[in-house]
DNA sequence: CTGTTAGCGCCTTCAC
DNA sequence: GTGAAGGCGCTAACAG
């Protein structure tokens, strides 16, 4: 990238004119109008951009505290909404004015994110769904910033998330509790860190209850409505109607009852359905019918996040700590109240 | 915000010595202990923070170029993924390396933001959804940094847009061709600029075919799916049941559709309901019924706009450009195709 | 009208 | 083990 120094020696001028010129102040320091085009001209011909780096550093105005938000870009992007609002209110608590730059990457390959590595763009940063293979990648190489993962389990960062298995757990229960006998599981088919042990934390207490789940009842499937359409339609397909249907996350319900509600098959009577509650639990609320979730609440997480961050930058934390939040249970149409 | 310079002064050592055990050198540098914890407590004490700028310019790393977003905080953050997702793809486009500032504001009070005049922080700067007030603002006082403004009419700035007045009319087209005669409109109480002015289509254009919209059945509501569901009670208290109604966001045509289902009332035999699609457009699709909408393509908005900043950062684009994209109507469950 | 210079906070090299 | 000095890109004060 060309620098002002550079702008000023081809145009044959001094660097406070190139300056002058660049802040919209030639008319004020009557630089003559040749000399403001030649520079210019030279301007667009190195396709100069003024360092923001130096500005900052250069103007007197208090240095913000800079946060690295890594954000895996695939179909989550739809919980960005949530944890954006979290972010906000954590903000709002906190009295060091803080940019948040936001850094999407491709799921499974956070490694390429080389900036977690160089101490020279955030003061802090905070890692949102990592895989697997990300998780693993990012403890074998410390990143040397503060770092919060969120929703996943490190002994080397801070950590702010649920208790996954639990929050199977308590969809299973529910469940168990209101009849089901045979039962379906959608889960997500990548392998996604939060959602492997909420289907395990499931899957366990189903056993435990001697709920037997058949293999051919497990469907790793996207996490898209459409791909909960179309595993709806291939259960119909297979005449393999289970009581009852446990969803990785609410897009694959909505995607269900959307299929459901155009086959005649009515919810919960011939088919309950629950799902985790990763969106924005409104739109759960107003489906029809209403859908049955263990619901995160996702926009505490992210502010906690925040809290976390500025209690780093406040020296006031140290050593890694982790949060972990309650999930609840919100019983709505699409399952059977028995109690 | 502290300096190194402080932290060396009240230490009583050199500003060296603190940068080594900053950067976690201090063992390779053979540090004595003392020293460091020495350090490590002004450290504390100053509550020292490293300055990203200072680091960022010493480094010899390229600078990116820095995106401040402006991003109303309020009911509008659900369309934020799709933004985010556009975002990304005019990211990927853009070899320059981009670092994207999310600035989140309260609508009305953009005024306050006082990044968008010093020319310290941002390369340049995408606005999205101010409200009228706002528009004047900025365009009272203009941002000496270029500017992208979403979805608004400059003659200053650049802009990435829809023709909204022409989204109200299409909806309003569609309505009276499957033979509407009663129309009622929900509108949002906030004066949003791109709001007011789809409304004004859809009114105009019912006008112009002879269907007179009586002031009782222009309703101005907030804009959640609960403020929809609350505006269909009131309807239905009313006993004024129109037989089409026109929403200008999809959440409140989703709270609609809640109650009505829940109220006997069949859509769209009894009565149509169309909206503007700003949503992620899925949800519209999978509602039941699903809803028949004037979808806005975000995403292709928000590409566009990075498009556009890159174009002014290569000096390629140089005077105020506007694009205009095209809406689409979509037919779904929710309105009768009488053609 | 334009050029020279000092210094913003930090890190690296080199010297002691 | 630690300190002094230079320079990253930029702007403002001052000098001509």
């Amino acid at each position: 990238m060309a620098t002002i120094k550079e702008v000023a020696k081809l145009a044959g001028v001094s660097v406070s004119t190139v300056s002058i010129i660049i802040n919209n102040k030639a008319d004020e320091r009557k630089i003559s109008l040749e000399t403001q085009n030649k520079v210019n001209d030279v301007i667009m011909k190195l396709n100069y951009q003024p360092s923001v780096a130096a500005k900052k550093l250069r103007s007197n105005e208090q240095d913000s505290y800079t946060v690295g938000i890594f954000w895996a870009s695939d179909f989550r992007a739809s919980y960005l909404n949530r944890i954006m609002i979290g972010i906000q209110d954590g903000m709002l608590q906190t009295k060091i004015p803080l940019d948040i730059v936001i850094c999407p990457y491709d799921p499974g390959k956070l490694h390429l994110q080389k900036k977690l590595y160089n101490r020279n763009s955030y003061n802090a940063i905070l890692i949102a769904n990592t895989t697997e293979k990300d998780n693993e990648y990012i403890h074998k190489n410390v990143i040397p910033i503060p770092t919060v993962l969120y929703n996943r389990k490190s002994d080397i960062y801070h950590t702010v998330g649920i208790d996954n298995e639990l929050a199977g757990r308590k969809a299973a229960l529910h469940l168990i509790s209101s009849g089901a006998k045979n039962i379906a599981m959608l889960c997500h088919k990548q392998k996604i860190l939060g959602m492997t042990s909420r289907s395990k934390g499931f899957y366990d207490t189903c056993i435990e209850n001697r709920i037997h789940i058949d293999e051919k009842n497990i469907y790793n499937i996207g996490a898209t409505i459409h791909d909960g359409a179309e595993a709806a339609k291939e259960l119909l397909k297979n005449k393999n109607i289970p009581d009852a249907i446990y969803c990785d996350s609410d897009s694959i319900s909505q995607g269900l009852l959307y299929t459901f509600n155009r086959s005649n098959i009515s919810v919960p009577d011939d088919v309950q359905v629950i799902s985790i509650g990763m969106e924005n639990s409104e739109y759960n609320k107003f489906f029809t019918p209403s859908i049955t979730v263990v619901d995160i609440p996702l926009e505490k997480l992210a502010a906690k996040c925040m809290q976390v961050i500025e209690g780093v930058a406040n020296h006031k934390i140290t050593s890694p700590t982790h949060f972990e939040f309650e999930t609840s249970l919100i019983q709505r149409e699409s399952t059977i109240n028995k109690i």
